[in-house]
DNA sequence: CTGTTAGCGCTTTCAC
DNA sequence: GTGAAAGCGCTAACAG
């Protein structure tokens, strides 16, 4: 769309196309003078370099780019994305960069990944070996895995296991014998074979754990919500409810899904909690508010998105320095969803 | 960072670039053959296509860019951001489109936008005569303006003054007397003089017809929140406080200060609503949850983000049909922070 | 301090 | 069905 180029500035100015460049980028190098006259023509002209000759000549976007597991509007859905945009948000703008959110397109992350125009990417929910990955290695751009296994690759991960371990014990020990353990499913596991370690199986391990460890039998397969939401969590509540579950605690491997069972509940005027007990995982800023304030596990997520934009920028241009694998601790927070 | 060029896999092949070319854009016009061995080499070389290369020839990046008021980290703060996400997500999602945020890197939006490989801006909280924008004009690169007047761009709006006038007058009818006006400050309108009309001051206008209207003082200057966000609220709750104010009701210009404010309230052990009935505006999907359940004006901001993604893509390309200007409806939503 | 020149990696007419 | 060559708009050696 940019009509006008640096040739036509330089022409109409009377100067070589260099100067122009240099007075945008490095004005000291000329003389005032030059500089006054180049940029009153560039403005008469509306003249805007072009940021796709500039990328492809420097090689640097001057974005980062965040590979989400699912469709943007799905994901967003998760009030897990709002801390997190915020803390890679916060290198962001300490080093001038864009935030290119990038999903999945039909399955084909493949021509996501190779078309958007960013620098490097940071991965949410698949680890280096999955396949969504392979692309990032063939452009040979750094990349940083989050809530994802990793050897090679520089990854941010959480006490998944240990956090949800502990959330199921507090509930064992005061006698639970029937509790609903809800997780979501990562679309991205759809791809991979079995011992894929996405987040939703790390937490489950926790729980089992813990089952085992309480001697209460596990059941069968957790209640899967269908999205990771306020909605998932509902929908999925009204169905085991529908079904005639009528356990005495959810297990809620997110935030959002407990969000969802507290209003489920609320709407069959279930009491929280001393009907039913609820423990989500995440402790998003809408726990502390929420009705009633819910019992969860803390991960420092917007920590979680500070550390994984820094690391990755560091191997932007530090190359590549010592690939650090960060296991962030977790913490268990009472509030008012437990007795 | 982009080793392996065209030019590489044609050698190594045995044909030429303009082979390699239409085996990844056009195959149809290559003889099977041809395209197997390219597609064998390639994947042998690990070859990615150069995207900034690809986007200077074509001038499409495949993104769109959405330019936010403040520091991502500041921005994302604001739970209102979360669904408007949503909704321009649902467009990119359906159109193979990433999303890239972009913020006025320390005011100097000039160079973020320059930068950024996007084809066209979704422009949050700025009028197009706003000095922010102008780098837009140059680019020659369509954008749609959102929560901001606009008379030639597309743009759109909702019903702010009204939206605010109703939610005033629900609290006047009942005879309050001493209201807390909470605002929040759009960094942008610092820099432009007077009559710029920021969704802050638009409710703004909103709530002073209404108390003409009943006759109730307006007073001095609403109370002005730092940051658009629930420590915001609750700041500035805090201060109000401190300062001895002791107001029977408060009206938030936004959701994200009215949670602040319930949070404060809650500290403080004032009764919500008994002694302090609250109102918001934006409706986010936590005011459902919160504590008690937010009383406020809706917008249906998942909608406003599919409209101007919609709109933006419109232009983007068909060209430029009719700019419309889209004005969507609020709604009063009682909940339990008012009696 | 200024101008000439050679690419960055890809696409795409246009001849062969 | 295939290859040669001309740019897209900008930057940075390198001479002058």
């Amino acid at each position: 769309m940019s009509r006008v180029t640096i040739a036509e500035v330089a022409r109409k100015a009377g100067v070589s196309p260099t100067a122009v460049s240099f007075t945008f980028n490095r004005p000291s190098e000329l003389s005032p003078a030059t500089v006054r006259r180049v940029l009153a023509v560039a403005e008469e002209l509306g003249y805007a370099p072009n940021p796709h000759a500039k990328a492809l000549h420097s090689s640097r976007a001057g974005a980062i780019g965040m590979l989400v597991p699912e469709d943007i509007s799905d994901a967003f859905a998760n009030p897990f994305y709002a801390p997190f945009v915020r803390g890679v948000g916060s290198i962001c703008d300490e080093l001038d960069l864009s935030l290119m959110v990038v999903s999945p397109h039909e399955g084909s992350l493949e021509k996501g990944i190779t078309k958007a125009p960013a620098d490097g990417f940071i991965v949410l929910g698949a680890g280096e070996k999955h396949p969504d990955v392979s692309p990032l290695y063939r452009r040979r751009v750094p990349f940083v895995i989050v809530d994802g296994d990793a050897e090679k690759a520089p990854s941010v991960n959480v006490e998944d296991e240990k956090g949800a371990h502990e959330a199921a014990s507090r509930l064992l020990a005061r006698g639970h014998t029937d509790i609903l353990v809800m997780t979501f499913l990562n679309p991205r596991s759809q791809l991979v074979e079995a011992p894929f370690h996405d987040i939703a199986s790390r937490r489950q391990s926790g729980y089992m754990r813990a089952f085992e460890e309480h001697g209460v039998a596990w059941g069968e397969a957790p209640a899967e919500a269908k999205q990771c939401s306020i909605e998932g969590g509902d929908e999925r509540m009204k169905a085991a409810w529908s079904d005639g579950h009528r356990p005495t605690a959810v297990l809620c491997a997110a935030d959002a899904l407990a969000f969802g069972v507290l209003l489920a509940a609320e709407k069959r005027g279930v009491r929280v909690p001393e009907d039913l007990e609820v423990v989500g995982f995440d402790d998003v800023p809408e726990a502390a508010l929420s009705r009633p304030a819910l019992s969860t596990v803390r991960q420092p997520i917007r920590e979680k998105g500070r550390i994984a934009a820094r690391l990755l920028t560091e191997a932007l241009d530090g190359g590549g320095s010592s690939p650090r694998s960060i296991v962030l601790p977790t913490e268990w927070v009472p509030r008012r969803t437990t007795l």
